[in-house]
RNA sequence: GCCUGGGUGGUGGAAUGGUAGACACGCGAGACUUAAAAUCUUGUGGCCGCAAGGUCGUGAGGGUUCAAGUCCCUCCCCAGGCACCA
């Protein structure tokens, strides 16, 4: 009997597929149907695989070879995220220089992958700090540039404290970086910025793919969609002049006692009488100071004061007065119209400026209501039924606000809005470790984009990377100072750089065509491989790397590039995997490395452990001692391998068997094919399996530990690899078993149970319950009110 | 506060409304061994019982049903997301 010798089978298979190529797809011409399977590439910001790696790099390829037996051309690349602020940071805490760092961890990365023995292609050599691929980075913003989706302007930004660098939204959380979690303050800088708001309703689509239905939820949340409409109040103080508000709910209008500004209104000042003028001035100075996160505490009381000029109800006419309040964001016009009994925010501010709050919605016809609602209830938000709301009431809310629309639209006061909470993407970082924006600065012709043909800008070297909060790129003469390319003049370069996001916003796009020197990819290569058939990665990027990834995707879409629509076809997100409950994080000393456990186990027990800790999607907990039972299984099927036996009775074991293990990995729950798998090895070593049953096994084992079954599948005499192999399908007849157990219940509680033929009939069966000495005694105790069958499981009775 | 997921043995986790706890870890007993490890056999939700069996059990409380971890209502707790967006 020979034992089985991870280390030495692992290497020997690795090898061979490395020769063999037979994991290469054929990206010209796939012979079969095509199958994208991607996984969100790695940033090298250190030179160790850790256990998320592992628990991602794993499954995916379990599932990459298991869509491979399903007869589809895989394709399954990896590359590296490699420009960015890990590999920066990493580079700064070494004290080397990123260039260097992301070099030797990708070298130690790519070597860890290969030893993970996953059918990934790491030849494509796809690196996003590499002038090969960045080149077209800046080529994309180029494209951006021409559709006018990349401009540059002065706004208030998020800046963050400790990385030196401005940030995007999406990589602010609470107030803090995303990355460093330090804290995140606001500066009016002059940025570049992707104007992903345009395709704000284009991003809210979503057709034809299968996502997680939290993570479409995510991102319809970020983009915030809001229809209502935009209408100018007049101003009583002064002629001619108008406010312009936003609002969702203009059927309230009747009961709208006020007009709020928020203090970054642009037009405040025109909106504030002379005597106001220093008053609201101290005001809008104190909310500035507050923070972010101060001014969004959640129980704040609020506060504004009044401007001393009034608005006048378009509806009522009545003159209303003018705030300038903090909880007024710069959203919509930057105004809103105050409606206390129906809106709770504005109720609250009604209260503390004792304004009134009369009611002009309720439930139902007839209900009575209120001149000025004293108490806030949830209730009030509903639609309903207008009161005392002149020509409107009695109607329908919703009947009235699409009426009251259509009157403001035809008086000309007024228009229809959507809006969104999606702003645009800022891109521009003041850090070295980035693609450089192709932007040249002339005196004469201003801001000039570097033509297609001088691309790449090249990224220099410069050894004092470290932030400082101007961009690194600054302090080299050579790199900023350049000619124009309009008039050949003296210019300046761009000297931030662009956002790793912005890199890895179109790498999938690349992968099909990664060599081509002459464009990003060509087109006819990419629309054989596209969409992304299935990608995996974590949750954590629903709201930003594939919110971007699939508006980078969409202008492509839209500029004739691509012929999808959508870049990820299915997307599926793996879970977490913790220690003892808990998050593993390295200040709590709880982390796992995965090295010691594969040169331990192996790769495919390692690998396997992780899928059978729990469910993919749901992550696990690690549990040292958790491995040995996986490592005992591989053991022991390797074992029933090499012992004969078989015949019909393992046949039913083995077909189940194969069925649930077929069942289970279509739907990705690898912990339920595993368990399969053991279940079927605890009786099959008894018993012995026969040469078929050994080979069908070997190839349902075969995602799961390929190592493992190519080495059995070669002991067993094949000479080709295991995964040319077609996948084992359960013979359904064996399936039907001709005997089955019956669980008899009397008023609900199990009694016994019975083994009868399958096809018996119901008088039949309930004859055999009866009969049964733990079964007739409790009929006996009443009369029996009804029998219940349910074929292949159940015969009940009720007794009363 | 709002929107998602979740709460099942000592542990990780299984269960198209139909025998709750598959599979595994751990633990107990036994075999092999001078011994230990490994391996093998076997048991393992709680309580009562020598056993047969009984009884209670899927976060809490109600409900629907012959039958509820699963469906409905109310509430509690945990994780993630959003958070004054008018």
């Amino acid at each position: 009997m020979i034992k089985y010798d991870p280390q030495q089978i692992e290497a020997k298979w690795q090898a061979k597929w490395q020769e063999s190529g037979v994991f290469r797809a054929n990206l010209e011409n796939p012979s079969k149907v095509k199958y994208y399977n991607l996984t969100m590439f790695p940033y090298p910001s250190g030179a160790n695989l850790h256990i998320g790696h592992w628990y991602n790099y794993g499954p995916v390829d379990t599932w990459g070879r298991f869509m491979k037996m399903q007869g589809y051309e895989v394709f399954q690349p990896m590359g590296f995220d490699s420009f960015g602020l890990p590999a920066e940071n990493y580079a700064i805490k070494t004290g080397v220089h990123p260039a260097e760092t992301t070099r030797t961890n990708i070298d130690k990365m790519k070597e860890q992958i290969r030893a993970m023995g996953g059918m990934y292609d790491l030849d494509l050599n796809l690196e996003t700090s590499s002038p090969e691929y960045y080149k077209w980075t800046q080529w994309v913003f180029l494209k951006l540039y021409e559709k006018g989706l990349a401009y540059r302007k002065e706004a208030p930004v998020n800046w963050c404290t400790s990385c030196m660098t401005v940030l995007a939204n999406e990589q602010v959380e609470d107030g803090h970086c995303e990355r460093c979690k330090n804290e995140v303050l606001q500066k009016n800088l002059t940025q570049w910025f992707f104007k992903i708001t345009d395709y704000a309703e284009k991003l809210l689509e979503y057709k034809d793919i299968e996502w997680p239905e939290r993570t479409i939820l995510m991102q319809k949340n970020w983009i915030g969609r809001s229809e209502g409409c935009e209408a100018d109040f007049r101003i009583a103080e002064v002629d001619e002049l108008k406010i312009r508000i936003f609002t969702t709910r203009f059927d309230t209008i009747y009961g709208t006692t006020f007009v709020a500004i928020a203090p970054e209104h642009p037009d405040l000042m025109t909106y504030v009488s002379d005597e106001k003028r220093d008053e609201v001035q101290k005001y809008v100075n104190e909310a500035k100071k507050k923070s972010e996160l101060e001014r969004q505490m959640e129980d704040k009381e609020k506060t504004g004061i009044r401007t001393g000029m009034h608005a006048i109800n378009p509806m009522t006419g009545e003159k209303m007065p003018i705030f300038v309040a903090d909880f007024v964001l710069m959203y919509g016009t930057g105004a809103l119209m105050g409606t206390p009994a129906h809106d709770e925010r504005d109720f609250e501010f009604a209260k503390i400026m004792g304004l009134r709050t009369p009611q002009v919605i309720v439930e139902k016809e007839g209900d009575q209501y209120e001149d000025d609602v004293k108490e806030w209830k949830e209730s009030l938000h509903d639609h309903g039924i207008m009161v005392a709301s002149g020509p409107y009431t009695g109607m329908k809310s919703l009947d009235a606000l699409e009426k009251m629309c259509q009157q403001m639209e035809i008086e000309g006061w007024g228009k229809r809005v959507v809006n969104y909470r999606l702003r645009d993407w800022l891109i521009s970082r003041q850090r070295y470790w980035g693609a450089p924006i192709p932007i040249i600065y002339c005196e004469k012709c201003g801001e000039v984009p570097v033509p297609e043909e001088d691309l790449p800008v090249v990224h220099p070297h410069i050894e004092e990377y470290v932030p400082k909060g101007k961009s690194p790129l600054a302090t080299s003469d050579e790199f900023v100072n350049t000619s124009c390319p309009k008039c050949s003049g003296p210019a300046k370069r761009e000297v931030d750089t662009m956002d790793t996001f912005v890199c890895s916003s179109w790498y999938f796009l690349r992968y099909p065509d990664a060599t081509n020197t002459e464009a990003a990819w060509d087109k006819e290569r990419v629309d054989k491989w596209m969409p992304v058939d299935m990608y995996i990665g974590g949750p954590e990027h629903a709201c930003m790397h594939l919110l971007y990834a699939r508006f980078i995707h969409k202008v492509m879409h839209d500029l004739g590039y691509v012929e999808t629509e959508e870049p990820f076809k299915r997307l599926v997100h793996q879970g977490m995997v913790t220690k003892d409950g808990a998050k593993m994080s390295k200040s709590k000393g709880n982390v796992v490395s995965p090295d010691e456990f594969v040169s331990e186990f192996g790769s495919d027990v390692f690998r396997m452990y992780l899928m059978f800790m729990g469910p993919f999607t749901e992550g696990g907990d690690w549990n040292d001692r958790g491995i040995m039972g996986v490592s005992r299984f591989v053991d022991r099927f390797f074992r029933m391998m090499q012992r004969d036996g078989g015949g019909e009775g393992v046949d039913l074991f083995l077909h189940k068997a194969i069925f649930q293990v077929g069942d289970a990995m279509e739907k990705m729950h690898f912990n339920k094919a595993i368990a399969a798998l053991m279940e079927f090895t605890n009786e099959g070593l008894k018993r012995g399996t026969s040469l078929k049953q050994k080979e069908m096994l070997v190839k349902a084992l075969a995602p799961l530990a390929p190592h493992l079954a190519e080495e059995v599948w070669e002991m067993l005499g094949h000479k080709e690899s295991v995964f040319l192999e077609e996948w084992p399908q359960a013979d359904p007849a064996m399936l039907v078993e001709d005997k089955v157990t019956y669980a008899v219940q009397v008023n609900g509680k199990l009694r016994a149970t019975v083994e009868l033929f399958k096809n018996i009939s119901e008088a039949e069966a309930i004859k055999s319950a009866r009969e049964l000495e733990n079964v007739s005694k409790y009929l006996e105790e009443g009369e029996v009110v009804k029998e219940v069958f349910v074929p292949g499981r159940i015969i009940g009775f009720v007794v009363k």
